[in-house]
DNA sequence: ATACGATCTACAGCGGCTATAGCTTCAAGA
DNA sequence: TCTTGAAGCTATAGCCGCTGTAGATCGTAT
């Protein structure tokens, strides 16, 4: 039988079996073909689709941001203006997520350093720390 | 009737009404005393210990971490060492985070820039670069 | 006494999967 | 050809950390 097998697909993609069933029921992906006995079979376009869902799922689009550039790819009006503002929305979204993330760490570290030293004769202050948002440096 | 209702503890911490009772369905917090009606009434404890969740949640502990804290501060024995352990694997696991959105940031303004310039008269590479997985300058 | 907001319980839904149960099909070896 | 065992199938429930809903009851100010 000619194409790949959902396995097949799977090992080529590294998206996991369960979650391209997942991603057909999302529409995300057509049914491909079927063999006789109900098995799906994919063409290479399948694998190109899957490919390109799994990229940019790891690089944080979430499903319905990477339904509408398959949609964009499909139908291509004004295609280049829509996904470049859906791309430079999760860049600004990342930049955000990376500052606040940067605050996050200075004050765990700040919380945590503030046992060092003295944990030994005195009870931990992390509890204390992180329970006293009125210390906390920047707001989050 | 003394004590804070829910809503008077919602808006002095910032925790959702619906958020409380969850927290309380999970053992994070104790179903606190009730008026003869049945509704909630809380003393400073529970605001004491609702502020340290919500700072904790503030700062990514998950719910299973954050009671293990609570547990830490009322078992306190080698409270400090595991309280340690667990705030420093936060600040490894928030700058791996970090690092990780970095890498994407990077990706996706290269995906975006392979666009800038000349997409007045070709179709726009974002699509490509996108389901280019190849092209990638570190993994992901 | 009345009105109206706050609270109550119970349950469904979100995103993005993952896991399970209980079956059927495919493909390769004897 | 027959048999086996892996891989596939559908359907459903569960994960996290809430959020929202419905429909009932409670509390308090006037």
């Amino acid at each position: 039988m000619q194409g790949h097998s959902i396995g097949a697909l799977s090992r080529r993609t590294g998206v996991k079996v369960t979650t391209i069933r997942f991603y057909e029921g999302r529409g995300l992906i057509a049914d491909p073909g079927r063999t006789v006995g109900g098995q799906r079979r994919y063409g290479d376009a399948d694998l190109h689709r899957l490919s390109f869902i799994a990229h940019a799922r790891q690089l944080g689009f979430d499903l319905d941001a990477i339904a509408e550039l398959i949609a964009l790819h499909e139908t291509p009006f004004d295609a280049h203006g829509d996904a470049h503002r859906i791309a430079s929305e999760r860049i600004a979204e990342i930049r955000e997520r990376i500052t606040r993330l940067r605050r996050l760490e200075a004050e765990l570290v700040r919380v945590v350093a503030a046992c060092d030293g003295h944990c030994d004769d005195r009870p931990c202050q992390v509890l204390e720390a992180l329970a006293d948002h009125e210390a906390c440096h920047g707001e989050h």
